[in-house]
RNA sequence: GGGAGCUUUCCCGAGUGGCCAAUGGGGACAGACUGUAAAUCUGCUGCGUAAUGCUUCGGUGGUUCGAAUCCACCAGCUCCCA
């Protein structure tokens, strides 16, 4: 009976790892391959005019491979994981019923583990409203009554959460306020469904660190040569209404340019190292994921990283 | 040639006789994450399993019960006068 249910679910191969690491052009490789359609799992890149900052595939890079859940969206709309993995597993039945193979590829670990999960979300959608006014209580009261109060409904997750974790803390008055249910038992409830996928999850890394560190690097400063000043400048001028773009890495870090209080060159090493950084978060993100075969980028003997990760993607397909 | 100042742990930078392995920040490393996630947050960072333990604050020597902190000399850097 289980052995039923296995077969009629889609069978999806994501990618992911930190930037830098060629998850685009590997995954474009690939769809060639397996007659696939990629499915982009990147909280930024499915922003229209959020191009060279978002290393966002080419047309050139696609070679006629659909991309789906790119450029969807004006950067003042508002986007979460849970309308991704509403969307996503649109495009995956959708992909399946076309008899191609959906390859979800980014960096965004929340999104994959998300949809690979089947985590089922609150039907209710986030309250712009009630958020603001807990904020702005954090702002008088300080964010430790916040906590205090969450500590009353819910010990369970205020055990689980830093006191100062503000987001985090208000989120779950959020729901609470909107919904009446718990964060201890929405988390419960979401993390009972079944996989509703067959999946394999493929990580990009290196083994040594400080090269992928160093291709960060690199790849910062060939935005700049292609112009992510102009792009910049654009989310620096709508920052109010692009509330996603204006935090995304390679945007905010040239704001103090453009205030004048700070010059271009450093600009550039606070992006690098923001890069550096959230690699390094990335990397710790898909390090937890369960059952994620890692392949290495830096591993130069043997076959070639497209092979390796054919061989894997043909494997999985046979069962 | 003469004078003044500086030299701290990976980096910046506090510390001016014991409470200093040395505030703080950055980086590095490790971690968390269920509706803004490229966000937000946490831990850790001389050695040692640990100890009233060992080795550190440019170098060498000294003063002192005790020095990163005081003195002398040496080296390097900065500035001022020639």
């Amino acid at each position: 009976m289980v052995a039923l249910s296995e077969n009629v679910k889609p069978c999806v191969v994501a990618i992911g790892g930190p930037t830098a690491t060629g998850k685009t052009a590997l995954s474009v490789a690939l769809a060639h391959r397996f007659h696939a359609e990629v499915i982009s799992a990147d909280s930024m890149q499915i922003y229209r005019g959020l191009d060279i900052g978002t290393a966002k595939v080419t047309a050139e890079e696609c070679c006629g491979i659909p991309h789906h859940l790119v450029d969807i969206l004006d950067p003042a709309s508002p986007f979460s994981v849970a309308d991704f993995v509403a969307a996503a597993d649109r495009c995956i039945r959708n992909i399946t019923a076309a008899d191609r193979l959906p390859l979800v590829v980014g960096g965004t670990g929340l999104y994959i583990t998300s949809l690979l999960n089947g985590l089922d979300f609150a039907p209710e959608k986030g309250s712009q409203d009630v958020r603001a006014e807990l904020e702005r209580r954090a702002q008088t009261q300080g964010r430790e009554s916040l906590y205090q109060e969450l500590q009353q409904i819910d010990p369970e997750y205020a055990a689980m959460v830093h006191p100062n974790n503000l987001p985090r803390v208000i989120r779950a008055l959020e729901l609470y306020q909107t919904t009446g249910r718990r964060m201890s038992e929405q988390r419960k409830e979401a993390r009972k469904a079944e996989p509703p996928y067959r999946s394999l999850c493929l990580c990009l890394g290196y083994h040594d660190r400080t090269l992928l560190y160093r291709r960060i690097d690199e790849r910062v400063d060939r935005m700049l040569q292609m112009g992510i000043l102009e792009e910049a400048y654009r989310v620096y001028e709508n920052r109010d209404q692009y509330r996603t773009a204006a935090q995304a890495i390679g945007y905010k870090e040239f704001f103090p340019y453009f205030e004048g209080v700070m010059s271009l060159e450093d600009c550039l090493a606070k992006l690098k190292q923001a890069s550096r950084n959230y690699a390094k978060r990335q990397l710790t993100w898909f390090r937890h994921q369960q059952d994620a075969v890692w392949l290495y980028v830096d591993e130069l003997d043997g076959p070639s990283l497209e092979q390796r990760a054919a061989t894997q993607i043909s494997a999985f397909l046979q069962h």
